[in-house]
DNA sequence: CAGATGCATAAGAATAAATTATCGCAAGCT
DNA sequence: AGCTTGCGATAATTTATTCTTATGCATCTG
């Protein structure tokens, strides 16, 4: 197949106009120029398009059918570039966000003031573990990642942009609920209720314990931060968990922060961005949304 | 915009098959030629259409708007050839005839045996009178048209196809209806019905007339020749008509037909093509239908 | 770490597409 | 008629585009 899109914008031009001489004004060609297209474009057909009888020209069946074509072919060239230009614009583009659960805490609210600024963005937010959220990332099927503890692979490239402070609690009638400057020491003792291996806090739980030459006492392992939540009100063990997750509970006295001397655990989110891709303006706006104003936004509405 | 096919044909490739390399092999060219390509359209669209993680190539979001509209528009190229390849053949096409209304006692046989024939050529017959069907064939609204008197127009080509004797029709209990050799002089006592002025037939008896050195006594100006057929019946006059045109009252023996000397005068059925004009496959083998067949298909059916 | 795979880049050859200049034909004019 | 004009076809040349070959660079694999 030889057929070119300028063929049929020249054909159209010139089945438009009657004229070729005319079709050549309208494409600031010289008429051989359009001449040549048009006769390619019938070589290409196989058949006549135009005939003529003396000087007004008309367009044979093929033609007309020819002309049906071209019109909507070009159409659609056109749609498809007005498509491009609103793709250009944040608007009407994709934000596609994965995230590791415990974010649940707090990126709805900041997608939501994202979707505030930009409501013609399409927003779409995949809340799973740390393993499928990179994967998610890596296969390119979410345009960034929100999670806890950024991953070594090389692909991939983490930026800091909130902290996510680690607290041991503990119910409201423990022993240690009223002591300031607990010790490491003391917390030996003390059963924990974890996560599932592989997850975020529990890494981070079980550095902290070793890097402290602690030992740690797990109790049964949760599927949840709120299963945990509930564990420990019932007095099942300690939870040590971000303290974003916990900031009602907190509040309202149902759980209470344990004061423990090196505590709280200093730890971020992360935006993952996998490393090469070229962000689309949506994301590249919500990235700076996160990086710029996640702190003061979160302050702001809790 | 200086979008073309090629660009939209090698990005379509290589999105089905999420490598350059193989959309080079599938298209026949050498990888490079795959990659300016695709390059051109990114510049085009103004945005980056592809995104590599290593070996992984991934379309943008861009790069599927763009891909959408490239399997559209190429399956639009594809519909166009296959409609072009119908109509290379004579399946699919269009006949578009003009006939004078005389036309109407045996055209519609033809027509019919050439839609046994080509049930799938879309044909339509529009039947007038002989100013408007000329400017049927010379707007070009008609492949060809069948006329009783070829215009003498030098644009116009027409090649007889079938005898169109005109003969003088009498009521059956006229004076003449019996005789045998009457004579032309004869004819002058007698009251002709006729057709409006610019009429084939009306312009051929005017000249038979004339050319016979006789009066000719005309009576009311007719309609139509149905009309002049009733007329005669209802003795008003005379009628010189067409034979196919009173072929059954002849039969039935409400018309009978004058032995005149010098008649039938000898008229042919012509097909009118426009100079120049190239025929569908479909009207040339209409024509050749009328030119070769004509005469025998009638007789045969009628 | 070597080999293989896959895309990018650069330079040259082959094609295709414009332009300018000119011809030919049919209409319209006087 | 014969002249002029409008419109498209054709030819030769210049300019752009589109391929190919050859090579480089990065990533994955064994």
């Amino acid at each position: 197949m030889h057929l070119t899109l300028r063929q049929l914008q020249c054909f159209s031009a010139v089945a438009r106009n009657r004229s070729f001489t005319r079709a050549a004004e309208e494409l600031h060609l010289t008429q051989p120029a359009v001449s040549m297209q048009v006769r390619q474009l019938e070589q290409q057909a196989g058949l006549p398009l135009t005939e003529q009888f003396g000087k007004q020209l008309h367009l044979t069946e093929a033609g007309e059918e020819v002309y049906r074509y071209a019109r909507s072919i070009l159409g659609e060239v056109e749609e498809m570039g007005s498509v491009l230009d609103r793709l250009k614009g944040i608007s009407g583009g994709r934000l596609r966000i994965a995230a590791i659960s415990s974010a649940n805490y707090f990126a709805p609210r900041l997608l939501g003031t994202f979707h505030e600024r930009f409501p013609d963005v399409g927003v779409s937010m995949n809340v799973t573990n740390q393993k499928a959220v990179l994967e998610l990332l890596l296969d390119n099927e979410v345009d960034m990642a929100i999670m806890g503890q950024p991953p070594r692979d090389s692909h991939v490239e983490a930026i800091p942009f909130m902290e996510n402070p680690l607290i041991i609690v503990a119910p409201p009638g423990h022993r240690l609920a009223k002591r300031k400057r607990i010790q490491l020491k003391e917390l030996e003792k003390e059963v924990f209720l974890v996560r599932e291996t592989g997850s975020g806090t529990r890494g981070a739980m079980e550095r902290f314990f070793r890097d402290n030459k602690l030992k740690l006492t797990t109790g049964m392992g949760m599927g949840s931060l709120s299963s945990i939540k509930q564990g420990v009100q019932a007095n099942l063990g300690l939870g040590l968990l971000p303290r974003d997750a916990v900031l009602v509970e907190l509040q309202l006295g149902h759980l209470v922060e344990l004061r423990v001397r090196g505590l709280p655990i200093r730890r971020h989110w992360y935006v993952v961005l996998h490393r090469g891709k070229r962000l689309s303006l949506a994301a590249e706006e919500f990235k700076s949304l996160l990086v710029g104003e996640a702190v003061e936004l979160l302050r702001g509405q809790a």
